[in-house]
DNA sequence: ATGAGATGTATAC
DNA sequence: TATACCTCTCATG
């Protein structure tokens, strides 16, 4: 259930571990059985994340377009290169394996990003390499390719590499044309778009909406990758009443709200984590981490007293998601 | 064991 | 606005 952090690191690691290959492409499922037979045996060229969507180039411009939606995940497994850009800081290892989706949840259950963590409860065991160091576990007995383990709608199989899709919203095959349509509708992505016409794109939008800022946040077409922890996390930031229409927020405020989302999501493809309590003391950040709720300002936190300002956080539907916001801090 | 809920979107009414 | 999609995790018992 990835927000766009999650998917720029997915795509990375398609970039660093089949991009480049030839690929071994079938539907264990079935549901993707004639697209994978498209693929089957052609190289992977490129791969590109924009929000929440990701595109991966065979040879022969034939692009794959998959949006994980709410329950869609990729597994990886087998010799996993990590790319270094979402390496974690403390030099073992940022997500990698399995779970393309889940990587966060995988680390917070341990409260660090270490191997073991991501061993315990996985299928699928994973050497991982940074670099020329291998730091994987030593599990010469496993299959190859991994056995297939519930619902796979694609799995895509290079030398060394194995990544299977489950449940995702799409999975499609496109055109060049059609990939350049699919992307035109969305907004912009700070790691896609220019920081500076992304900025003047999204603010020149939201300021001519009526449409609530709590909405066009969460609204694919007007900005990339936000979802709704990010929303009520941005918009606590901000100190922003939700129900704010557009054109009434400030103009430096909505420059403001791009220029945050651009720190979040960097910190996000960094870490894997979705950090919204950045600037924390040592102490205080490893409290937050330590509680699955402990990590965010308002976002599952309702009823409970603003971090800030003790008022009781309130839970409401907008856009038929969860939103929760300070009524006191946010105005 | 069972069920509710979830970091999302598309479609029908 | 409601529902379907599709899978996993967590809370509950």
């Amino acid at each position: 259930m990835p927000e766009g952090h999650s998917v720029h690191r997915i795509a990375r690691q398609f970039d660093r571990n089949f991009v480049g290959r030839s690929v071994r492409a079938s539907s264990p499922q079935g549901r993707f059985a004639e697209g994978a037979a498209v693929i089957d045996g052609r190289e992977a060229v490129e791969v590109r994340a924009v929000g929440k969507q990701m595109f991966l180039a065979f040879d022969g411009d034939l692009w794959l377009r998959i949006h994980l939606g709410m329950y869609g995940a990729w597994d990886f497994a087998g010799e996993i290169l990590v790319d270094p850009t979402i390496a974690s800081a403390n030099g073992r290892m940022g997500q990698t394996n399995q779970r393309g989706t889940d990587i966060d949840r995988v680390m917070d259950a341990a409260g660090e990003n270490s191997l073991t963590s991501i061993g315990a409860p996985r299928r699928t065991r994973v050497h991982v390499r940074m670099s020329e160091q291998t730091t994987g576990l030593a599990d010469d007995a496993d299959e190859w390719p991994p056995p297939v383990v519930g619902q796979v709608r694609l799995r895509l199989l290079a030398e060394q590499t194995c990544a299977d899709l489950r449940g995702p919203t799409a999975c499609q095959l496109q055109s060049p044309h059609e990939v350049a349509a699919t992307i035109a509708k969305l907004g912009p992505d700070p790691l896609v778009d220019d920081l500076a016409e992304g900025e003047e794109r999204f603010t020149a939008v939201v300021r001519r909406k009526p449409t609530p800022i709590g909405l066009l946040l969460m609204d694919q077409a007007v900005v990339s990758g936000i979802g709704n922890v990010y929303r009520a996390e941005l918009l606590f930031r901000a100190r922003l009443d939700p129900h704010t229409p557009g054109r009434d927020v400030p103009e430096e405020v909505v420059r403001e709200l791009w220029r945050d989302w651009t720190r979040l999501l960097a910190i996000g493809v960094e870490t894997g984590q979705m950090m919204t309590m950045d600037g924390l003391s040592a102490g205080d950040y490893r409290k937050a981490m330590a509680h699955r709720d402990d990590r965010h300002w308002v976002y599952h936190r309702a009823g409970l007293p603003c971090r800030v300002c003790g008022t009781q956080i309130v839970l409401e539907e907008m856009g038929a998601r969860k939103l929760y916001w300070c009524p006191s801090c946010q105005r």
